[in-house]
DNA sequence: CGGGATCCAAAAGGATACTG
DNA sequence: CAGTATCCTTTTGGATCCCG
């Protein structure tokens, strides 16, 4: 995520030789896969996103909005009302993204229980002889 | 990654939950997908990937291997020699990963250019009056 | 060759309080 | 309603040295 007025970041000069490194920036961090796929479903507002992410708090929600606004994946639209009321919507970026996102989640759901085994073996197999 | 004699971290009980962190978690991390894609490739030894790989330490590249072994996405075999020799391979379940991870970095090649003018563009609007 | 152990810097994220 | 600002903790990752 890295905000702020990046002073041309050790991590940009790699990007270019490393399309992946770019993938990884924009799929990691806590919050943002699952922002793409909440704001791909349809335009919401900042507390309906609040509400919805579960644990994510005030502050990760803006910063990682921010983000994704950013990087072209959403549009934020302010109508200067009062209260005020701000909407996120998905771009035909994030859209296009949808797909590899949900191929990634149904990787996850199809395997997760042999994931947990895995993990439990080796933790066994690995465990620190108290 | 989160290595160690873990107490029962709060995620994973978040992680029944919401499969998604799960993903993220396997695929977040500065590394691991390089190295899943590598291993994917076909049978590597450690030097080897640390070559291939560019910019990973030593320990990062063990870490993430650990890790990777422990949810069953790779398997470690060592070949009790002098000098000694160790080879990773894709397990099947890293094997279906593949696509859908190809899938993200077609993405990613498709639209960097257009991430990368989104960005100007943004930090062209949000510029700090100096 | 393939690590482990230790120490340290940086980044990410959470809690809380305040605001137009 | 939709944020900022500030402070603080946790996580990540890099550097370095050591070892069978």
């Amino acid at each position: 995520m890295s905000q702020g007025h990046m002073a041309v970041s050790q991590q940009a000069i790699h990007d270019v030789a490393c399309p992946i490194r770019g993938i990884i920036d924009r799929v990691s961090g806590k919050w943002n896969v699952q922002i793409i796929l909440a704001v791909s479903q349809g335009t919401v507002r900042f507390t309906g996103l609040e509400r919805s992410i579960e644990g994510i708090s005030r502050r990760m929600l803006t910063l990682t909005l921010r983000g994704l606004e950013r990087d072209g994946l959403i549009i934020r639209t302010v109508y200067p009302t009062v209260p005020p009321k701000v909407e996120y919507t998905a771009t035909d970026l994030a859209r296009e993204l949808y797909e590899p996102l949900e191929a990634l989640a149904a990787w996850a759901r199809r395997n997760r229980s042999a994931i947990a085994a895995a993990r439990d073996a080796y933790d066994h197999e690995h465990r620190v002889i108290a």
